[in-house]
DNA sequence: ATGGTTGACGATCAA
């Protein structure tokens, strides 16, 4: 069963190369992040014609989750508990193939100190609190999505001169780790503990070319997931391709039972 | 060099 996140910055915007990257790759199930559309203007027909099923959570303009499956999808869910007055699309839950998925996209906190910044810790705490909700079925589960946070030093380029920035801070790094606390496995961490493996680099300042990324999109399993983790990988290379996103797609394939 | 680039949308806001 292979399963990949990834941030497509518009999905409208990214159709040549998000059908390119199906076609070519044949996830099982996709995780996508910042769709930035309503449901009715989502290219579903074109997903479909690929054999996947849809379930999504939009909104207009920004952020918007979604997940495909070649199987069937069961109980959807697209509301995080904690904060009734919250409107914006982040959180998408589902079930397909015996497995629980769910694609998040964490808020990017702007500045650390500011409302937004408040925001996105708070955000985890209520994906903490959920996902410690989930932990007692005991099943299959898959949190994957844009963390906006790179847990490690050789997450990101340059440690020291990004110290205590956004998604680099370490109340966000404390508040990530406190999901892995409650049994929850990096995929792409536990197989491939090197340094310097990124998903994402800005559009701005030419990132890319310096090679200046962060690695902030992650796939946490669950133990019962994590006992039938083969592989992970992350794309780097869709990065380099015409009018990519700033986020490259991560991946894990789970053993059939 | 607190800039730079991309996307939605149609002036700025978000990342």
């Amino acid at each position: 069963m292979k399963i990949a996140t990834w941030n497509v910055n518009s999905i409208r915007a990214r159709m040549p190369n998000a059908l390119a990257w199906l076609r070519d790759f044949k996830p099982d199930v996709v995780l996508l992040q910042e769709t930035k559309t309503v449901n009715e203007k989502f290219p579903t027909l074109e997903f479909e014609d690929l054999g996947y099923n849809l379930a999504l959570h939009g909104q207009k303009s920004y952020n918007g989750v979604a997940i495909f499956s070649k199987w069937p999808i069961e109980d959807l869910i697209t509301v995080l508990p904690g904060e009734s007055e919250d409107d914006q699309a982040r959180y998408i839950e589902v079930v397909t193939n015996g497995v629980r998925l769910i694609s998040v996209y964490v808020p990017n906190g702007s500045s650390v100190g500011s409302d937004k910044f408040e925001y996105k810790l708070r955000w985890f705490e209520r994906l903490r609190a959920h996902a410690a909700e989930l932990m007692q079925y005991e099943e299959a589960l898959v949190i994957g999505g844009d963390y906006n946070v790179a847990p490690q030093p050789g997450d990101v380029y340059d440690p020291i001169e990004l110290a205590g920035t956004v998604c680099f801070h370490p109340e966000e790094q404390i508040r990530f780790r406190s999901i892995l606390n409650l049994g929850l496995t990096d995929a792409y961490q536990i197989l491939n503990p090197g340094l310097h493996a990124y998903s994402w680099w800005d559009h701005r300042g030419g990132s890319w070319h310096k090679d200046q990324g962060m690695r902030i999109d992650h796939l946490l399993l669950s133990p019962q997931a994590a006992d039938r983790l083969a592989a992970s990988g992350i794309e780097r290379a869709v990065r380099g391709t015409e009018k990519a996103s700033d986020h490259v797609p991560v991946w894990c394939e789970l053993a059939e039972v």
